[in-house]
DNA sequence: CTGAAAGCGCTTACAG
DNA sequence: CTGAAAGCGCTTACAG
């Protein structure tokens, strides 16, 4: 009916009947009803649905930040669900979410299972995959989910040659495995290569955190003495190892030099800045928001969007 | 028809036929739909919409964290937004996911406009406010919001006393206000009461972070020198304080004793370990999550939920 | 500019 | 145990 017209704002009408629906809606207190709409027409809901491997910690919050300020804007409501690095989770909650059916899709890029990929390919709606930016990104097609993220490799790569340049010694690397992956390899790679030598890899079966900076640098540190330099998975074990030396009176960067990832808030606050790679997570949501709106209208988007990153070169390496 | 039966795992077929019915839809790739199912039916959906503050911050993303895991653990769809502070925000945002028609609503519990706490109040869902118990609860209705959170006011009055039981001297606070209001504003009050005395405040027009704790700092103590005891709106900013007094060679706590709030990762990392408040945050977003779906399933539960605090005395003051 | 008809994919209530 | 009917609150397409 004509009330429908007026209530969603569609034309057509005169505004006499306009005004005089509005204050019937108003009296009524009309709440319009967006699954019965959805229902009722073939066009896309405004649902967004988000599965990310965690929202506690900094990275991944500050990702969903930037996610729901867009959509929101945007007018559309996002989904969350947090999947872990779990391909068994992750491919339950797709499927309950999924059956909202949801306008479009956000996943973290990696490592994923055979049939969360067909899943994932499956799906008519659009798709973006945030963080890390793959190696087939050259031969994108159309059809594929589209990306927003950066070159981890690459990170690895230039922290290895910037610790190079200035150290010589043997390298060591604290980081953490989740069912047998290694969260961050494409950076850990790359800085083997960057610094130019095997690296001594300790993963620890742990969430990232302070105490597991602290605690695997000091079984790192106790099986092999003579490390010279210790980069680090992120920020937060980054800082864990930097307490641990300072509490053992190992001098940073005298005696053992120190590199984190992400450059979270906690690396600017120490006494001696932190040596990281900084990434505008905030930025990553943000963009990846809006591409996948211009998808969901058709409209040209980049199928891959890398959002750089950005060497800050402290005073602990 | 028998479909809808067994794919929704309702009784009233035979093995055969369900087995049948199971097959075709496999072999079709049925996807189930919950939005016509919401439509179809009189029952609550499964979506539960989450208005919070914030979320890139440890504090509130811990609690989402919590709901998260305890909604989707229990077979619930969160659907999120962020409204900061401000009340048209937080209208809008109801509006527009009040549309779907979710099972349960949680807010952030804090002063809200008229208008907003009768939409509340209008609703036929189960609502929670979370992290502020009211200084109302006893009266509490059982048409009234659930709550689930603690006692600031207590927090402020706990801490001022500690403090005071170990210093004379002045006391300041660092905190931060949006649009007018002070955030923490009972901490502060019982604060004040426990120490026993005026305490010097600045509240600056910031969004609280180490830097804010740090500017914060400086100008408080080049306006008053002689502060003895310096209490912060969370540890975030204790820690930015904390730093500024060691780049000024200010002795903590010889000099100036330093509090915070929250408990939050930083302050356990420091060399010295922050004086602070821990709440466990995780812990409010699931109970939060739990009593609202046991609400939604009208079985009894508690109409205030307070999971307390735990003064954690550390070493800078 | 306005409205009656049919349908979206389910579910509930009823009849076989 | 199985199925045909009606309806959830909208929208789209068509007729006045």
């Amino acid at each position: 009916m004509t009330a429908s017209r007026v209530l969603r704002g569609a034309d057509g009408y005169s505004e006499a009947t306009r005004d005089k629906v509005l204050a019937v809606a108003e009296r009524l207190g009309y709440v319009p009803n967006r699954i019965a709409a959805a229902l009722g027409s073939d066009t896309a809901t405004s649902l967004v649905a988000i599965a990310l491997p965690t929202i506690g910690r900094e990275l991944y919050n500050q990702i969903l930040e930037g996610l729901e300020s867009k959509l929101t804007s945007m007018g559309y409501q996002p989904i969350v669900g947090v999947v872990g690095y779990d391909d068994e989770a992750e491919y339950q909650w797709l499927n309950s979410a999924l059956a909202w059916r949801p306008c479009a899709l956000v996943v973290a890029g990696r490592v994923r299972s055979q049939r969360n990929c067909s899943l994932l390919q499956s799906l008519s709606i659009p798709v973006v995959e945030l963080w890390n930016l793959g190696r087939d990104d050259k031969a994108r097609k159309r059809s594929d989910p589209l990306r927003v993220g950066l070159d981890h490799h690459a990170v690895g790569v230039q922290m290895g040659e910037y610790l190079r340049s200035r150290y010589r010694g043997k390298a060591g690397y604290v980081g953490v495995k989740v069912g047998g992956h290694a969260l961050g390899a494409d950076r850990l790679d790359g800085f083997e290569k960057g610094y130019g030598q095997k690296v001594q890899t300790l993963l620890l079966k742990d969430r990232s955190s302070f105490y597991a900076g602290y605690y695997g640098t000091e079984q790192l540190l106790s099986a092999e003495p003579d490390l010279r330099v210790l980069y680090y998975l992120d920020d937060n074990m980054a800082v864990g190892g930097l307490m641990f030396c300072q509490q053992k009176g190992v001098k940073i960067p005298g005696d053992v030099a120190i590199a984190g990832f992400g450059g979270l808030d906690v690396g600017s606050i120490l006494p001696s800045q932190l040596t990281t790679t900084n990434v505008r997570r905030l930025k990553v949501g943000k963009l990846a928001a809006q591409n996948l709106i211009k998808r969901v209208n058709n409209e040209p988007v980049a199928l891959v969007e890398d959002i750089g990153f950005e060497l800050l070169k402290g005073e602990t390496s």
